[in-house]
DNA sequence: TCGGTAAGCTGACGGCATGACAGGACAAGT
DNA sequence: ACTTGTCCTGTCATGCCGTCAGCTTACCGA
């Protein structure tokens, strides 16, 4: 599937290879946690991993085609996010819970992630279409969900007709990507992350059953 | 209050030379929304300025000083976005028009200034606190007034005690700024712009009031 | 009209990152 | 030890960064 790792000029990797390929990409990931992104240099990263700037040319075009590589490999580990919503309830109060269980592992993720995931919200609202075609991987398998939750109460008439499910999924999905982004943001805000949970549980409660969760 | 315009190395700025300095920022405001933010360089900006990058020097840093002028110039203009909310009502049909009039304009001001606007929030997320700051003073207006706004709603027992004015309207605010941020987005996802804002309107009234709009 | 002064701009330069190549080091099999 | 193919690096041309000295331009008082 994956077929195998090759090389810049088409060699294909062997096992040394294939280690410091990692290493890089690991330095890499490190440095764009310590540093802004427009200041991730080549050099430092090859620095950092004991090798020079002519071997990370090697495995990758540039720093963009290196963190697309990152940010592959933390989309397959992502797909697990379906897991906070398959098979969940919305009615009562297991709804109430499908809903801070969602925002728990969410932000859980981004938290994990906000390095990379960072500039590949950055390169796909800049309209770079692998970066954006990588978000959507990521926020599908949740947005998926939760439009298919919100069309199923809606055929139940439980939902106002003119509701349009996947818009309202996936703007609460961005609210979770946005909020999770900020979330530094909000303690200096007056608002500490303990307090910050549950509200949005409940803003997606909300949002998918149109009514207040009973607790 | 605001000062003369000054050089980086102390000097004040005649008309000649706010001229200039403005160019530069128009150009560089051009560039930033027609390149990706990590390969803007100086040198073109002054080259499209028709000038050359000691000057560019002369009157900023770096680039990211020139980005945080523009932030700084839009963020005054941002404070009208108050005008969304002052003196609106939030009861009835009066409130299903205040949220979808609030989209409107939140949406078309993000849209008008997308580019700078992403970099600010990449700033922000990075932890940069200038570009925190500057966020805050974009948002706040709108923050603050809806936070207000659910804070009355709660005095008045029309929402639950267990509600945190702040963290809602943020989350709120977050959702809109992640939305607009990503519009071109959604109409891949299979949502057109007309569809998203009534469900957007429909989310921030349910977030604000706890209920359904009447419409 | 004529300097004098400060603002405004640029050419040029050392320094560093980029990206390419050819050649040397290394591991594994024979 | 020798061969083979993988792997790494020294080196180089190119181009951007950020700074400086020095030149040009505008303003102002005498």
């Amino acid at each position: 599937m994956t077929g195998q790792v090759r090389t810049v000029d088409g060699r294909v990797a062997g096992r040394r290879g294939q280690a410091t390929r990692q290493k890089l990409l690991d330095c890499l990931s490190e440095m764009l946690s310590s540093s802004p992104y427009r200041d991730v240099k080549v050099i430092d990263v090859a620095r950092k991993a004991g090798t020079s700037p002519a071997t990370f040319y090697q495995y990758f075009p540039d720093v963009e085609g290196a963190v697309l590589e990152i940010a592959e490999q933390m989309a397959t580990e992502g797909a697990g996010l379906t897991e906070l919503l398959e098979g969940r309830s919305w009615a009562g109060k297991s709804g109430w819970q499908t809903a801070q269980e969602l925002v728990d592992g969410f932000l859980e993720f981004w938290r994990k992630n906000d390095a990379i995931l960072r500039v590949v919200d950055l390169g796909a609202a800049e309209g770079d279409k692998r970066f954006y075609k990588l978000r959507m991987k990521i926020l599908n398998s949740v947005n998926n969900s939760l439009a298919d939750s919100i069309a199923e109460l809606q055929a139940k008439g439980r939902v106002d007709k003119d509701v349009n499910p996947a818009a309202v999924a996936g703007s609460l999905v961005a609210m979770l990507a946005a909020v999770a982004a900020h979330q530094k943001g909000f303690s200096t805000w007056g608002v500490k992350q303990a307090e910050l949970k549950p509200n949005l549980a409940l803003l997606v409660h909300l949002g998918v059953t149109g009514k207040k969760p009973s607790k």
